[in-house]
DNA sequence: CTTGACTCTCACGTCAACGTGAAGGTTTAG
DNA sequence: CTAAACCTTCACGTTGACGTGAGAGTCAAG
């Protein structure tokens, strides 16, 4: 599978995919032409890049993690322990995140509220 | 009140203060010795800018829901109708991310269940 | 009346996750 | 065999919410 349509299926762009690779997330063989390869696995991993980037992570606490997490995604991975401190300070993150964007939501339901429609 | 006794007690920086002026979200009074001077109601509205901007609603959006939001808090305000639609938009856009962040959430928890303490 | 702790206004720097060409090689359909 | 449509590696640009001095004025205590 080449870069664009990797990134067609991921909903990204090869752009995305190469920055993703330039910071150790991705590791995609090469073809003799120096084209990328990737395998099917590859778009699980993408899918697993974007949920952690949308929840705030960066890639460098990104490429910590993934290696911890298991290729069949049905079993459970034998937990990287170092990374458990790292790991649970980000899960306590999003929590907060989470509250945070509860209250905001609540505040913008106060305007919404008093909809004329 | 004087910038840096708000700063503090919002817990954010002067800097911080003072862009958010600059971005037309606080008035604040002005002393003859050009010192700006906040009164308590500034320290409700940064509040609710930090909560808006940690949702992930940018100054410019927080600009024109601010006015809309009542000073006396257990008031409902005469919302502005034109705001309506992108407020709703908004309100779906973080939803959206909370159902993100625990999706995250989820993946980080499959692999802190195999934490061996 | 001076010193230290504020404050002011520019104005450039930062950081992360990419976007956007530039200049050139590769693959594939006709 | 050629042209379109890919791909490659630099390398600089973008965006938003500030950080960080620079240079200068202001205020409170001793």
């Amino acid at each position: 599978m080449r870069i664009s349509d990797l990134a067609r299926r991921a909903g990204t762009t090869p752009r995305a995919l190469r920055y993703y690779e330039e910071q150790g997330l991705l590791h995609p063989a090469r073809l003799a032409s120096g084209y990328r390869q990737y395998d099917e696995q590859a778009l699980r991993v993408v899918r697993h890049i974007q949920l952690l980037l949308s929840a705030g992570l960066n890639t460098t606490a990104i490429a910590e993690i993934l290696p911890c997490i298991p290729d069949d995604v049905t079993v459970l991975a034998p937990t990287c322990p170092e990374l458990l401190d790292g790991l649970a300070a980000e899960r306590a993150r999003i929590t907060r995140a989470m509250q945070q964007l509860g209250a905001a939501r609540d505040v913008l339901d106060r305007l919404l509220q008093s909809d004329p429609r």
